[in-house]
DNA sequence: TCGAGCCTATCGATCGATCGATCGGCTCGT
DNA sequence: ACGAGCCGATCGATCGATCGATAGGCTCGA
């Protein structure tokens, strides 16, 4: 059974790149034992039923998210700064867990009703820091967007596709994509402020500090 | 056995329908034979292989959307409106067929591999277009942009991001979701330039033409 | 006009395979 | 001696797909 310290690792890490790239349907336990390197039977120690693993990858990654979000959001006042952080922080964590981040994108869906709303809930409180940044660069005249909504779906659907795309072993540094990113996001929204580089490396360095990554 | 026309429009509207909010994997034979008002061996009169069906279905909408953007790019000389137009067309697309972009934009995953290939060579045909529009607008002086592949993934992960929250019965008219998108993505390219709406309406004819929806 | 032949559309029943999950039992280290 | 870790065997359910059959309509030649 679950700990309430997660998973065991070896069966969380193949169930993570397993729905990552074939989707929670598209894995079978067998599968997902052979990644683990157990049998399915032995499977079963570790976890609940499949969909408890599911529901445990993506409260664990979302929480990661949230906190990041808010440490950020607590500790940057000006809303350019804190939304181009906002911008590094999903950028950065689609990067380098990019099967944890499609995981928490795509498989909403194969939730059922427990488990689903509470991760919904997580991904809603992390929505509102970006709403909030927004909304306060709108209010103090920095931003020029129409409807925030729309604005805020727009940028944070951009940053996700990352996880699609990016591979550490490419030409483009993290670095470099971090500040293309927030750069594109602060044009879109009408402010030509360049983001600091030394805030983005802040960013950079709370994704390294919630994944427990080197960094 | 699905004829050279396209498979049966009742089996291909349910089909799109579930595996755009059940995925392919989590939608049944059975549960498509339902929404089809058809027991599953009638199904297997219409069509090929479940996964047949899935091929005809992406082959289907990304011919659409590359032969949409042939049109624009052959009609539009300069890169900002040319670009403008297809932020329209994607997004417009995104918001007019839902089920059939989330399916082509998730499931080519689920797809093996003669049909695979095919897919993915329209996608990237389809993308082609961005990229030429964005390195015009680049060597013209009018974009300021860093990586032009990065630039054109994120503003295309962004246009996609429609479908899976626009709803036309909502507060937002299509006309000002298409217009919203094209002013971020001008801006997020360093262009200051208004689209015209006269632009953007073409874009959202040539949707309909292609799709054989009302205008 | 009739009926033989054929085609399309449909279904109930069922195929073998695989699904997620459970059982009882084995082997260790403590 | 006991529990954590592990597995072969197997459960009932469901999967995608196919079977043979039926009913109705169209097209012929006689």
């Amino acid at each position: 059974m679950a700990l309430t310290g997660g998973t065991e690792p070896r069966v969380r890490r193949a169930a993570v790149n397993l729905f990552a790239d074939k989707g929670f349907h598209g894995t079978g336990i067998r599968e997902l034992a052979q990644a683990a390197n157990l049998s399915s039977a032995s499977l079963y120690h570790y976890m609940g039923t499949k969909e408890d693993l599911l529901a445990g990858i993506m409260r664990d990654a979302l929480t990661r998210l949230l906190d990041a979000a808010g440490e950020i959001a607590g500790s940057t006042a000006d809303p350019r700064a804190r939304l181009a952080k906002l911008v590094a922080l999903h950028v950065c964590t689609h990067a380098l867990r990019p099967a944890e981040t499609q995981v928490v994108d795509n498989e909403v869906r194969s939730l059922s009703e427990p488990a689903r709303h509470e991760v919904v809930r997580l991904r809603d409180a992390y929505e509102e820091q970006w709403a909030l940044a927004i909304s306060d660069g709108m209010a103090a005249g920095r931003f020029v967007a129409g409807d925030p909504g729309v604005t805020r779906r727009a940028l944070l659907e951009m940053c996700s596709g990352v996880a699609r795309w990016y591979s550490p072993h490419g030409a483009l540094s993290l670095d470099d994509l971090a500040a293309q990113y927030a750069a594109l996001a602060l044009r879109a929204l009408g402010c030509v402020d360049r983001a600091s580089g030394a805030d983005l490396a802040t960013a950079g360095e709370i994704v390294a500090r919630v994944w427990g990554l080197p960094s």
